[in-house]
RNA sequence: CGCAGGGUGGAGCAGCUCGGAGUGCUCGCAGGUUUCAUAGGCCUGAGGUCGCGGGUUCGAAUCCCGCCCCUGCAA
């Protein structure tokens, strides 16, 4: 089939490299426009864009998708489908018509679960242990259509969302193919998704990736991998924010408060509301990843200082 | 022209405001020593163009100018 692909950040490109290399052809990427990022806010292409532009393939950036531009230059191009993942923007119902077969979006939850722009770290957050990816055909609503196929994939207790979201968009780019090639071949089925078992998973904020050093140790784990390695896990100390990277649970016989720090030998502990965690990389403001050990040495902490 | 912090022996820092011998801290490393033993204690030692280039000065890690690199926030 001629599709057009519709995505944005670096979890697309496996997709676009698996649809590459089937029997599928991409005519043009669709993607969000280029935006100022980074220190000095540069123009900055999107790695799906990105990855047009080095194939020489048509790319598409407007503002919204309901420009009537855009919608023109859609219909023009006439795909057959187009294959979504995380474009970053709703399409509206005008636009949805256009492919004969519609629009279908790699969604990396099993659906109905975690419907919304953050599937991944929501998984990590509550813990599931299992989730996996889902292929439905995108409609009016937010992730509610009906869906063609679906993976499961195990979570580990160590997985932080990157982890995890490298693997899904890898095997997900199977799983897009496959439905792609049964559309085309006229075998491929959606069924609705089922009313129980919806939840939500909002983009998560920097608020969300603060730490409460009240929660449980399992809870600061989860938290932490949830927003590992975007929007990346914080907390502070002496007012200045310190990222922090994953952390081991520790069945350790210290108590300490929550927040307090314990600096020993070969590893620094942090107090929770139950066992301590060991820090594992860190990254104070201004400074370049370092083991805790590195950061404690330093700092020349005062007894019972305490991470807020 | 977005805002901000940083670059000092191998690691992490202090020293800079107000120039005065590369000084210090916590580690690492090497050797010695103590110990039944050790990731332990004690002693000694090696290791640095203070990011780069100019300027001011009798004298610059420190003050002035320019440049490079790293990072946080914001988007």
């Amino acid at each position: 089939m001629r599709v057009v692909f519709a995505g944005t950040p670096e979890v697309a490109v496996p997709s676009l490299d698996a649809l590459a290399a089937s029997a599928h052809e991409v005519v043009a990427v669709l993607t969000r426009p280029d935006a100022p990022a980074g220190r000095g806010r540069h123009l900055v292409r999107s790695p799906a864009g990105a990855w047009a532009d080095e194939r020489g393939i048509e790319v598409l950036t407007p503002q919204r998708p309901r420009e009537p531009e855009f919608q023109e230059r859609l219909r023009e191009i006439a795909p057959d489908c187009v294959p979504v993942v995380a474009y970053g923007a709703l399409v509206p119902p005008a636009a949805l018509e256009i492919p004969r077969y519609g629009w279908i979006n790699l969604h990396f939850s099993l659906l109905p679960a975690w419907r919304g722009a953050a599937p991944v770290q929501h998984a990590v957050l509550h813990g599931d242990e299992v989730t996996g990816a889902s292929v439905f055909e995108l409609e009016a609503g937010l992730d509610t259509g009906p869906v063609y196929g679906t993976l499961t994939e195990q979570i580990r207790p160590v997985d932080t969302s990157g982890d995890l979201l490298a693997r899904l968009a890898t095997e997900g780019a199977g799983l897009l193919v496959a439905v792609l090639d049964a559309i085309e071949a006229k075998t491929a089925r959606a069924h609705p998704q089922p009313l129980d078992g919806i939840s939500m998973a909002p983009k998560i904020t920097v608020d969300d990736a603060r730490i409460r050093w009240g929660d449980p140790a399992f809870a600061v784990d989860r938290r932490i991998r949830a927003c590992t390695p975007a929007p990346g896990a914080w907390t502070t100390l002496r007012d200045e924010r310190l990222k922090l990277g994953p952390v081991r649970p520790v069945a350790n016989t210290a108590t300490l408060q929550p927040g307090e720090l314990l600096v020993e030998r070969t590893q620094v502990l942090v107090g929770t509301a139950t066992t301590p965690v060991i820090l594992g990389e860190v990254r104070a403001a201004g400074k370049k990843p370092m083991s805790a050990s590195d950061w404690a040495r330093g700092l020349r902490l005062n007894p019972g200082e305490t991470l807020l």
